[in-house]
RNA sequence: GCCCCGGUAGUGUAGUCCGGCCCAGCACUACGGGCUCUCGCCCCGUCGACCCGGGUUCAAAUCCCGGCCGGGGCACCA
């Protein structure tokens, strides 16, 4: 029994749940984000759960931009979902741009209509809604094939206004799933009012996401899809019959459920308020889940692998705790990051007679490819005011890696004599910056973009001074570093002799 | 309103398909202790859960019915 149980829990853990028809070196997947907005937390763990599967079955990955609003997509965002899925280091095989595929969609819509599964529907957007929520046809239906690619073939040439006529599927009206109640498969956009970032201006006619996505779908031989739960599950029984249609073989859909983040904001459209009204400093501001915000914060990008491995595929709502996203980076960070001295709200100290002028130490207590520094001292020190503030006259305590020492006057200077060079067990361990290398310090703390309240908590940087070892200096800007006893944090900006850090985390 | 889907400790999950090996495993958090020239890492321990109510069965987290709660979808967005 003892044994049953262990086997039990060992048995799992690593990876992810097998895929169902999945064989190695068989699968096809690909990242369809849609370039209309900066990508976050949610995405990179999107492209993480991608990713793996991908490397459990050597699968083939395609980046697929799914860019046929050109009302809602941006150039820049090209770019960052690109940026972002290196970051999270993510490989894909090759990139698509779905709105380079025009002729395609259009050669599809044809051959639809000639197969009689297409019809341009010319009623108002009320009238279909309404048609759509009574199971009833519209009279478009009965048009005839010739008819239907004529009309086709004028709103490609732009002879339409917008909103005039859609393409249609001749689908099911009285079907359960609204979503299959001949839903639009094309629909007219301005060129001139809103140009597309890829195309231009080229294009009247766009098709919407589900025929797009299933023509993709089908032309690239995706085997699965993966993706949250956004998509509606009313949405596989359309896009499957579409690939069908098209003579394709449907993916699989696993689709899992969405996630939130305790203390911080994951919908795109409170961040873009955040950043509008100023609240942040940008896209990448390090307290935003963006994922660029966390790669400024000092997140490292295994975090993510992390993350997926620990939540998961399931279709339960899982809110993720930011503390775990601070646990797993402390672990990462742990191992990599060089210690550093430093004194916040710094105090001078004065040692009488310091019988030590230099000392050499380890930029990590087991990590020996981080090395060393070496520190010479004139007796004069810099400790944080937070730890002076306790000390009485006579305490004892010791300069952590240097020596002991007892307090003999608090006055403006602190001043402290040698008491000793050996460990005194259960002593007080301090850090501490020799004054003739110290750099100031300007660091910043993140606090949560929301009180307990769910307000927006508008003073959520706290900014404290300090000074730092200049042994930072040899360190390049964006360094990760441990400052002991205080927290994790990275390298900002060096200006002449100020340092600017921030915390990432404790 | 109409369709789906889900509810295991504070959090995230395993187990649910094929009922017994689950008086429910793991991890994080919290708390306590150990280690450590850091308030970090690491190690050990403690607390803590099958949404509710019926039913089927020798036996139910697992199957059935009802309820409650949560999420998603029902666009000329993706």
């Amino acid at each position: 029994m003892e044994e049953k149980k262990k086997a039990r829990s060992t048995e799992k853990k690593k990876g992810l749940p097998d895929l169902p028809n999945a064989q190695i070196g068989k699968v096809v997947l690909r990242y369809a984000p849609d370039p209309s907005k900066y990508p976050h937390i949610g995405h990179a763990l999107n492209y993480m759960i991608n990713e793996l599967y991908r490397e459990k079955y050597q699968g083939k990955a395609f980046l697929r931009f799914d860019d046929t609003n050109p009302q809602k997509v941006a150039r820049e965002f090209y770019d960052a979902i690109r940026d972002g899925m290196k970051w999270v280091g993510c490989k894909w095989d090759e990139e698509i741009i779905a709105s380079t595929k025009m002729e395609l969609f259009y050669e599809k819509g044809r051959m639809l209509i000639s197969n009689s599964d297409l019809y341009v529907c010319q009623c108002d957007q009320e009238t279909i809604r309404k048609n759509r929520e009574q199971m009833m046809e519209c009279s478009c239906r009965v048009r005839s094939v010739e008819e239907n690619l004529e009309l086709f073939d004028r709103m490609i040439a732009g002879e339409f206004p917008v909103g005039s006529a859609v393409i249609r599927l001749k689908g099911d009206m009285r079907s359960k799933n609204a979503v299959m109640r001949d839903p639009v498969m094309f629909r007219l956009i301005d060129p001139q009012k809103t140009p597309h970032p890829i195309v231009g201006d080229k294009y009247w006619l766009w098709p919407t996401y589900d025929f797009e996505s299933s023509i993709l779908e089908k032309e690239l031989g995706t085997t699965h899809v993966l993706r949250s739960a956004e998509f509606g599950t009313m949405r596989v029984e359309l896009q499957s019959y579409l690939i069908k249609l098209l003579g394709g073989v449907p993916p699989v859909f696993h689709q899992y459920s969405r996630f939130r983040i305790t203390g911080a904001i994951t919908k795109g459209r409170e961040i873009r308020e955040l950043v509008e009204k100023g609240i942040v400093l940008g896209w990448d501001d390090i307290r935003l889940v963006t994922i660029s915000g966390l790669k400024n914060r000092g997140i490292v990008p295994e975090v993510v692998k992390d993350l997926v491995l620990e939540i998961g595929i399931t279709a339960t709502n899982a809110t993720i705790d930011w503390k775990k996203i601070e646990t797993f980076n402390r672990r990462h960070l742990d191992a990599s990051a060089p210690r550093l001295f430093t004194a916040l709200d710094s105090v001078k100290v004065r040692v009488e007679e310091s019988p030590v002028d230099q000392i050499t130490l380890r930029y990590h207590p087991t990590n020996d490819s981080l090395g060393e520094r070496t520190l010479s001292l004139t007796g004069d020190f810099f400790v944080s005011g937070h730890d002076v503030f306790s000390l009485s006259e006579g305490d004892v305590f010791r300069l952590k890696d240097l020596f002991n020492v007892r307090v003999v006057e608090i006055a403006d200077v602190i001043t402290l004599e040698y008491a000793g060079k050996e460990l005194i067990p259960n002593t007080r361990k301090l850090q501490w910056v020799p004054v003739s290398q110290a750099l100031s310090l300007e660091y910043t703390i993140p606090h949560s973009l929301i009180n307990p309240d769910g307000s927006i908590n508008e003073n959520s940087l706290e900014l404290r001074k300090g000074v730092i070892e200049d042994s930072i200096t040899a360190f390049e800007v964006g360094s990760l570093f441990q400052l002991e006893r205080i927290g994790f944090a990275k390298l900002n900006k060096r200006r002449d002799r100020v340092i600017y850090m921030h915390e990432i985390h404790k």
